[in-house]
DNA sequence: TTGTACGCGTTATCAA
DNA sequence: TTGATAACGCGTACAA
């Protein structure tokens, strides 16, 4: 039956003579007190068990310290680990996530966001594709986004234009007879269409002629490897068995399932594939054989992408807060890991 | 230059010729308003650009529909997939979710914890392992831990012995010769210790004799998938090459990685070795060969979770508060998915 | 170094 | 059906 007493400034002021002011002092700027005051304070906090109120705080200094992140899922290795990396920036920052699972369906993400602005976010990460950068820039809330579409507002980017040339170069100079894309349908306002781009260039740069696939891949984890399994018949039946079969797939989990597939049919690698995947998430590690893969510097991305906004969050909070003049785009260099699928 | 101009219930009252009450009635009451005053009020928010600031609106009510989530990692699969099942918990209940990493160090989740209740968080959601439950039960905040010790907190495992024997006995059908677990060490409170005695109890039960080998699995995904490559090495050695070993692994991850050192070794996968892994996570689809495993309900699991918790957290905002007497452990059923490891 | 008085935006209580 | 007023817990000018 023990009743929830809340502990206010205005207790421990009653109880050590202070003001609320002062206690308020104690806390935001603790060495205006003499040494002695503060221990008697302190003393005060202890002995009636004081809890601080952040959202009172909020209410008073409008500094809420939340940053809200939307997420299209986290069965995809990328995401989980993105998310990870993002979340222990609390120990640096000391903001607060709040997080969201996007569902691609525009108005339930809109109804996100207004849920976020609410509860005075001060920042936002975007990972999720579902709402134009440009709508999003409208929000008026300090924004990275990680890996999308991102004209209007700040974001950092894997080069992926960059990550294309690397396969296709990659897979030429690893003998390949035919240079085949596997990716999923993106408007070319995506970073990820750059790969293409990139693919195809370093293609005609060496006078070969890449070839894209692009499907449509649904959410569920079944679908996508049923997906893949027809693509990978697909390719088996229409080239040649002698042929060295280049592959570039859209991320590790694809070129994951295109391994199985593969190791399915002819038990061992054969030499008449060559598969490279995308990220290096721990989906590339635990492939059955070594996938080789494009790295995407995943922390480097996270600290980029958390020092961007931090940045833009701070200048907002000035006495007169400012804004940049234009978002910033960061672009991170991939690199190659190869391994035994290429 | 435009001003950030916040728009209270103040102003639309002072618009609508209203009080704030009225308009505060508006949202939380609507029917009492006449249908005309309705579309006023509702005109004015339009006009005005009002948006609902629900800190204001915590500190004045005490419900902050915060949901604090302490979870280990992302890059087990288990833990992603679960986090994902619970974030979408938003969309039936509404609760908004504080996510921390948690870092195995008690005093840094001590401090998560704390911060937690400074936002007047209504419930919390452990998954990490850190912190004992006597101590979280003390906090007196609406807990529910998922698949760890819960002695003193609510709880939601899986039936842990039940999987142990199902993994037993299925080996044991399977025609194994030699009975192994593989498995992380962790104290007797811990619910997946219960896997161990439900598979020696199955052993036992047929006059089989199991063998346990414990080993300290760290933090990062290299040292983990060395640590499996020496125990299967071990095995390998320790067994005669004819003998039919089944092994238990802690989970489908573990359980892959073994996987992929076997067929490192013997190219195809050897009719004299069994495998089966645990919770049947994405991990176990993405093995190089079908991996049989114990499937934890994720969704039944997170479902029930936050059926629990939330009963809690309605229990505690009555006007006379309750709690429950006692803390309630759910046992969910594991069932296993046969493929082609065992 | 400390205190007074008011504001932050909403809900709750009581009255009309 | 509506309104006035006091909370909610803390920060911040401004004054002392």
């Amino acid at each position: 039956m023990a009743k929830e007493k809340k502990v206010t400034f205005a207790d421990i002021a009653k109880y050590t003579g202070f003001s609320k002011t002062t206690v308020s002092r104690f806390f935001n700027d603790r060495d205006s007190l003499t040494l002695e005051n503060q221990k008697k304070i302190q003393d005060a906090l202890d002995v009636l068990g004081y809890q601080e109120n952040k959202l009172a705080k909020v209410l008073a200094n409008g500094k809420s310290e939340f940053i809200g992140i939307i997420i299209p899922n986290l069965y995809l290795n990328y995401y989980a680990e993105m998310l990870e990396l993002l979340l222990s920036c609390y120990d640096q920052y000391g903001y607060k996530f709040l997080v969201f699972r996007a569902n691609s369906k525009e108005e339930v993400e809109r109804a996100y966001i207004r849920e976020l602005q609410a509860y005075k976010i001060e920042g936002l990460i975007v990972l999720s594709h579902t709402i134009p950068s440009q709508e999003l820039a409208a929000f008026q809330i300090p924004t990275v986004a990680i890996e999308r579409e991102a004209e209007d507002i700040c974001s950092i980017c894997v080069d992926n234009e960059e990550g294309g040339r690397m396969a296709a170069e990659h897979l030429i100079e690893d003998g390949c007879d035919d240079l085949i894309q596997v990716n999923t349908f993106f408007p070319q306002s995506s970073p990820a269409y750059g790969r293409i781009t990139g693919f195809n260039q370093a293609c005609h740069k060496k006078s070969r002629q890449p070839v894209l696939i692009q499907a449509e891949f649904s959410d569920t984890y079944e679908s996508i490897q049923q997906k893949i399994a027809e693509i990978f018949e697909q390719i088996d039946e229409h080239y040649p068995k002698d042929h060295i079969k280049g592959v570039f797939l859209a991320n590790d989990t694809y070129a994951s399932m295109f391994v199985k597939q593969i190791l399915r049919k002819y038990k061992e690698f054969p030499d008449t594939y060559k598969v490279i995947g995308f990220d290096n998430t721990r989906a590339a590690q635990e492939c059955a054989v070594g996938l080789t893969t494009i790295a995407q510097p995943m922390k480097e991305m996270a600290d980029q992408a958390m020092e961007l906004l931090n940045l833009q969050m701070e200048m907002k909070k000035k006495r007169i807060p400012e804004t940049l003049d234009k978002p910033v785009h960061i672009k991170i260099s991939p690199s190659l890991v190869a391994r035994e699928t290429a």
